[in-house]
DNA sequence: GGCGGTCTGTGAAAGGTTTCAAGAGCGTGC
DNA sequence: GCACGCTCTTGAAACCTTTCACAGACCGCC
C-alpha cells in the first residue's frame, strides 16, 4: 500500500512539564464562591448574577479549569456523544454516511465518534463493549453480522442502536438501509439486456449481509430472465477492498477466453476499481472484453480509468436518517422502532455501455 | 426512638436518574461477596480465587452488568482511549493514516476514536474541548492551524498532543510529518524537466499548512530553475476536495489556449482527480493539453481515468509513528518531544509522462 | 412593620468505581 | 499449642461533578 522504508529525520526536545488539574473546588475557592455556584455557571449560567459569573469565569480562565466529563456524566447520567461504528473507514461510502450522521448530530448539539471494525468481528465486539461502557447516547453501526447477540442485547441494557445499511427484523432496533437485493437485480438486468451470457459476481466474505443480498438480487434477475442461477460465476473475495479487487482481476484474467465471463458485477466500487485496474493492466479491454458494474457509486467511480457503471445509494441521507432515528429513540418516550428502506438507482457509464 | 428525633430532619431527595443499570454493588450482593471483590474480578482477576471469581462472573452475566467507564475513569484517573482528529474523513490519505494509528493503538491495548473537523475551525475547537474534557489518553491531530493557542495549551494541562502531517517548532508537542516543501519541489521540478512553461498551482485555502508548504516548494523549484516565482499561476480553492477540483478545472479550461497553463500541480489527489475529470469532460487531453500532478498518491490515483502522477507519502507509517510517540509521551517519564520528518517520493504516471 | 415574592447563592448528598490497609481463615513448622 | 506466613476478602475513603431543598437579602406593598 505505502510505507517503503522511508528514513525519517528526527530532532529531539526536552521533556514535558508536569500537569496539575484544577477542579470546581479550586475554582470556587479562587472566585470566593461556593462549589454549587461554579456548577451553576457551567450548567445554568442564567441563574447566576453577571458579577458572580464574571468572577467565576475569570477564575476558571486563570486556573485553566477543564471540566471533568467523567464526573459530569457519572453524576448527570447522560452523554453528549454518538458513535458510528463502521465497517471500513477507507471506503468512501461509509465516510459519506458518516458525514450525514455528523450533520444530524451537530444539528442536535451532539458530537460523533467514529470507529472502524475493519470487517473484523473481534474488533467490532471490542468497540461495542467499549461504547456501551462509555454509556454513549447511542450507537450507529454497520455490523459485520447483524444477528449477533451482543448487538441484540445492547438496547435492552439502555444503549439505543440503529443499524445502518442493513435491515433487521428484530423489534429491538431501528434500521436504515437501501434495498440491496433490488440493487443486485438492477445491475444484472442491465448486463443481461446488454446481451451478456457469462456473468461473474465478485464479492465476499459471505458473512456480510451486503454481499449476500446483492448476490441474491443478481440471482433473482437471472431467474426472472429464465436463466439458471448456477450461471452466475462467483468469485469470492476476503474483503471489500481495492486490493481484493485486484486479486479477483488476476484470477479472472487468468481464465481461458472461452470460459472467462464477459461481465462482472462487483459487490462494491472498491472491488470494481481494483478489478478494473488489474484487468486493464493485464490487457483486457473494458467493456469490450469485460463489462464491469460496481456498487455504491462513490465519487471515484466516475473518475476511474473507465468510468464505472454503478448502483447508487443515498449515502448521506442514509446517515442523516439513521442519526435522526437514534435521536428520536433517546429523546422521545413514544418512540417506535422503524425500518427505513431506500431505493437504489443504476448509473450507467462507460464500463458497461462503451463510448457511444 | 429518640435517635430519630435527635437527628436533623432528613428530606427525601429525588432518586438519581438511571435506576435501571446494575452496578458492582448489585453484582456483589447477587454473588454474596463484597464490592471490593467484584472490582478485583474486574481489574485483577488473578488475586481472586477461582471459585469466587466464577460466582462473580455468573452474577455479572445474569444481571447483565456493564461496567460504568465514567466511574472507572473518574476514580482510576486514566482513559484507554486515543483520539485522532482529522481534517477530512473523506480523504483516503487520512483514513490510511488512521489505519496506522489504529494498528499502533491496538498493539498497546488502546482504542481509537476518530473525529473530523471537516476543515472547519469551530468544529476542530469543539472537538478539542470535548476530548480534553473526556480526559482521553492523548490526541493526534492534523490541525487546521497548527499555531492555535488552544492546541498549544492542551499539553500543559495534561493532555498529550501529537501533530500529524505538520511540523511544529513548539516545544510542547511531538510532530510527525512529511516534508511538504520538498514534495512541492519534486512535483514542479518534474514538470519543468518535461519542458512546461506555464504551470498552475491548484490548492486552498491558504490557511492550511499543507497548501502553503507545497506551494512554497513549487516556488523554490522555479527559483532553482532560474524562473520568476510569479510565473506560478495560482488557482485558489475553498477546500481540498474533488468538487473543488472540478471547479478549478472549469476555471482552467475556460482560459484562452494561449494563456492556459500546460501543467497543473494540485495540493492533493482529490483536487487532481476532480480537475482531471472536469478537464477531460471539457475536451482537454491529459497530458497533451494539460499535465497534472497530484499529491498523496492515494489508492485511487493509480486507477484514475488517466493514471495520476503524484507525490507519495508514507501514510500508514505516519500514523503508526505518531501513535507511538503519543504512547511514549504518556507512559515514559523521560519522554522527549520529537519532530519526525519523512521524505516524500514522486511517482510518475501517465498524467504527466503520457503513454510511452 | 410585617408579609409575600424574587433573586442568588449555599451545602451536603449522591452517583459507580478503584484502591488499599487491614482482617479472616487456614495450613505449617517448631 | 503457638506464632507465623500465606491467600483471599472486606469496608470505607476518594475521585469530581451535579442536584436540590433551603437560606439570606432585598423589594414592594398593604
Amino acid at each position: 500500500m505505502d510505507d517503503a522504508e522511508a528514513l525519517p529525520e528526527r530532532t529531539r526536545r526536552r521533556p514535558a512539564p508536569k500537569p496539575h488539574a484544577a477542579g470546581v473546588k479550586a475554582v470556587a475557592a479562587a472566585a470566593g464562591v461556593s462549589l454549587g455556584t461554579v456548577s451553576n455557571v457551567l450548567n445554568r449560567p442564567e441563574v447566576v448574577s453577571p458579577l458572580t459569573r464574571a468572577k467565576v469565569e475569570a477564575a476558571m480562565a486563570s486556573l485553566g479549569f477543564v471540566r471533568n466529563e467523567s464526573a459530569r456524566q457519572l453524576r448527570a447520567g447522560s452523554s453528549r456523544i454518538l458513535a458510528y461504528l463502521m465497517l471500513d473507514a477507507g471506503n468512501p461510502f461509509f465516510t459519506d454516511v458518516a458525514k450525514g450522521v455528523e450533520e444530524a448530530a451537530q444539528a442536535a448539539g451532539l458530537s460523533v465518534f467514529l470507529c472502524t471494525s475493519s470487517e473484523d468481528a473481534d474488533r467490532e465486539a471490542a468497540y461495542l463493549d467499549l461504547l456501551e461502557q462509555q454509556r454513549v447516547q447511542g450507537i450507529l453501526i454497520t455490523p459485520i453480522d447483524q444477528h449477533s447477540s451482543r448487538l441484540r442485547k445492547l438496547p435492552s441494557r439502555g444503549t439505543p442502536v440503529v443499524v445502518v445499511d442493513r435491515t433487521l427484523d428484530e423489534a429491538t432496533h431501528c434500521s436504515v438501509a437501501v434495498n440491496d437485493v433490488l440493487g443486485g437485480e438492477l445491475a444484472i438486468s442491465h448486463l443481461l439486456e446488454l446481451g451478456h451470457q457469462r456473468i461473474a459476481y465478485v464479492g465476499g466474505p459471505n458473512t456480510l449481509g451486503q454481499v449476500v443480498d446483492r448476490r441474491d438480487g443478481a440471482r433473482r434477475a437471472l431467474r426472472t430472465a429464465g436463466r439458471p442461477i448456477a450461471e452466475l460465476i462467483e468469485l469470492t473475495t476476503g474483503a471489500l477492498t481495492v486490493a481484493e479487487g485486484r486479486g479477483a482481476g488476476q484470477r479472472l484474467a487468468g481464465l481461458p477466453a472461452d470460459r472467462r465471463p464477459t461481465a462482472a458485477f462487483c459487490a462494491n466500487d472498491l472491488l470494481a476499481l481494483g478489478l478494473l485496474q488489474q484487468c486493464v493492466s493485464l490487457g483486457l479491454r473494458v467493456p469490450e472484453d469485460l463489462a464491469i458494474v460496481g456498487y455504491d457509486d462513490i465519487e471515484f467511480a466516475e473518475a476511474a480509468a473507465v468510468p464505472l457503471t454503478s448502483v447508487r445509494q443515498p449515502r448521506q441521507l442514509l446517515g442523516r436518517t439513521a442519526a435522526e432515528l437514534l435521536l428520536d429513540e433517546s429523546s422521545n418516550p413514544d418512540h417506535e422502532h422503524q425500518r427505513v428502506t431506500f431505493t437504489p438507482e443504476l448509473v450507467v457509464r462507460t464500463s458497461t455501455r462503451g463510448t457511444l
